[in-house]
DNA sequence: CTGGGGAAGGGGCCC
DNA sequence: CGGGCCCCTTCCCCA
């Protein structure tokens, strides 16, 4: 016979012995943050402690003291109390860094629910989406305030990984830009170069994070044994194990994952500086910002659009790169001819969007011997410089059309559009750049 | 078919 | 932490 509720009162106990600092044998330090823990709790939940108690278990008289600097204390918390509670408190503001948390705890259970969690919002996404074009900017934008999604999940009975069910808001948007007519998305996050190459705005998917004011709870099921022991699923899908092995430290070339060093009966603290662990792949990163870059490639998302052809960007500076290159001809070389041109023996030509320069002599052969004076003047004023973020340096339609009628004024050759593709996508597609 | 050039895009890192 | 620069690789277009 089985008592159903034995399993979530210890485990209520532990926890409250914990809160209380009752019988807590294990002192973890994160950034000068101390835990109280049970050695066997966190021997039963990590793989990282399994190794590293397991080779301090002869001296378990004394105290052990872990300290971490790879994470910070409120990702340790998250982590803590869902190894007590069996919760896991993600938002989307902390569910990467809880990730690369459990990743260098080796922690699956945790990997998995996050990789759900990320999973589930490309879901929620990929649903919003069109309903998304629907909504008018004032919905958009007006209160700036998500109601939380209601998550719950439990486990598969035969798999072992979350399934989350998902109820969240759908008369809100997930996010405010970057959103596209992506009919070709596909569930999976990484992308291919070459896809999005050949075709960005299609093949863009977008990951939408919840808000922090989303907390979701994840919530493992009562009596569920493999949430104790995580490193033994063994019916875990053929996808999870891939994504297992992407994130397991030791397998993927973790930076920490040369083993945990119990000298002095201390966790190691001379940890390297890559902090940040891609949850997709096998990239280490020393910033959070620069993991947060890095996931765009992940994601899809292009926050920046190009007002100019409306071009969308994953990043600030490789819009602005296009930007000089195609529609301000930044570079002082000829075109045609390839030699450095200079304002007195160059002039910048526009054709469509784009701008580049002639050299005075490929100019007279192609029979553009004259150009508008103001076409310099222009590019300077428009610069992305002046506020890109909120797109004020982008070129006006009528800016635009004059710069078109002048040059075709002067060129016979030079096949000027009248209207550039950016029109049409600029209404489509272009939201306001929020960050 | 192939090689070169341009543009895009990703990573590292400084400010 | 964002912006921006530099360097490098990859991809696409075109001669």
């Amino acid at each position: 016979m089985e008592i159903s509720s034995h399993q979530s009162h210890l485990l209520e106990q532990l926890n409250e012995q914990r809160r209380q600092d009752v019988f807590c044998d294990c002192s973890i330090l994160v950034e000068g943050k101390v835990f109280k823990a049970h050695r066997n709790v966190l021997f039963a939940s990590s793989g990282y402690f399994k190794m590293l108690l397991s080779q301090n278990s002869k001296e378990t008289s004394q105290p052990t003291t872990a300290t971490f600097q790879t994470f910070s204390p409120d990702t340790f918390t998250v982590i803590l109390d869902f190894v007590y509670s069996g919760k896991l408190s993600l938002t989307g503001q902390n569910v990467i860094e809880v990730m690369s948390a459990a990743s260098f705890l080796q922690m699956t259970d945790v990997i998995s629910v996050c990789k759900t969690f990320i999973k589930s919002s490309l879901d929620i996404s990929e649903k919003e989406k069109d309903r998304y074009f629907s909504l008018s900017d004032k919905d958009t934008g007006s209160n700036g305030v998500e109601r939380p999604s209601v998550y719950s999940s439990s486990w598969q009975e035969d798999g072992g990984s979350p399934r989350s069910h998902l109820s969240p808001d759908h008369g809100k948007p997930w996010n405010k830009y970057s959103y596209h007519p992506a009919s070709q998305r596909s569930p999976q996050p990484p992308l291919a170069k070459h896809e999005q190459r050949k075709d960005p705005i299609k093949k863009t998917k977008h990951l939408r994070l919840p808000q922090p004011s989303e907390v979701v709870h994840f919530k493992s099921g009562k009596g569920d044994a493999r949430t104790s022991d995580s490193g033994h699923h063994v019916s875990q899908s053929e996808e999870q194990v891939q994504v297992d092995a992407e994130v397991d430290p030791v397998s993927a070339g973790y930076p920490y994952s040369q083993g945990p060093e119990v000298a002095s009966r201390s966790f190691p603290d001379n940890l390297p500086r890559l902090r940040f662990k891609c949850p997709y792949c096998t990239h280490v990163v020393k910033r959070k910002a620069d993991l947060k870059r890095h996931l765009r490639c992940h994601t899809g998302e292009r926050p920046y659009p190009c007002q100019a052809c409306g071009k969308r960007f994953s990043r600030l500076d490789h819009l602005s790169s296009h930007f000089r290159t195609i529609h301000q001809a930044c570079k002082l070389i000829c075109r045609k001819c390839k030699r450095h041109v200079t304002d007195l023996t160059g002039q910048v030509v526009q054709e469509g969007t784009r701008r580049y320069r002639l050299c005075n002599e490929c100019l007279t052969e192609v029979g553009m011997d004259s150009l508008p004076a103001d076409l310099e003047t222009e590019q300077h004023r428009v610069s992305p410089a002046d506020g890109d973020k909120d797109c004020r340096w982008h070129l006006s339609e009528e800016e635009n059309r004059s710069y078109v009628e002048i040059v075709e004024d002067g060129s016979a050759d030079l096949v000027i559009q009248q209207v550039d593709d950016s029109e049409e996508e600029e209404e489509k597609e272009i939201k306001p750049n929020i960050r």
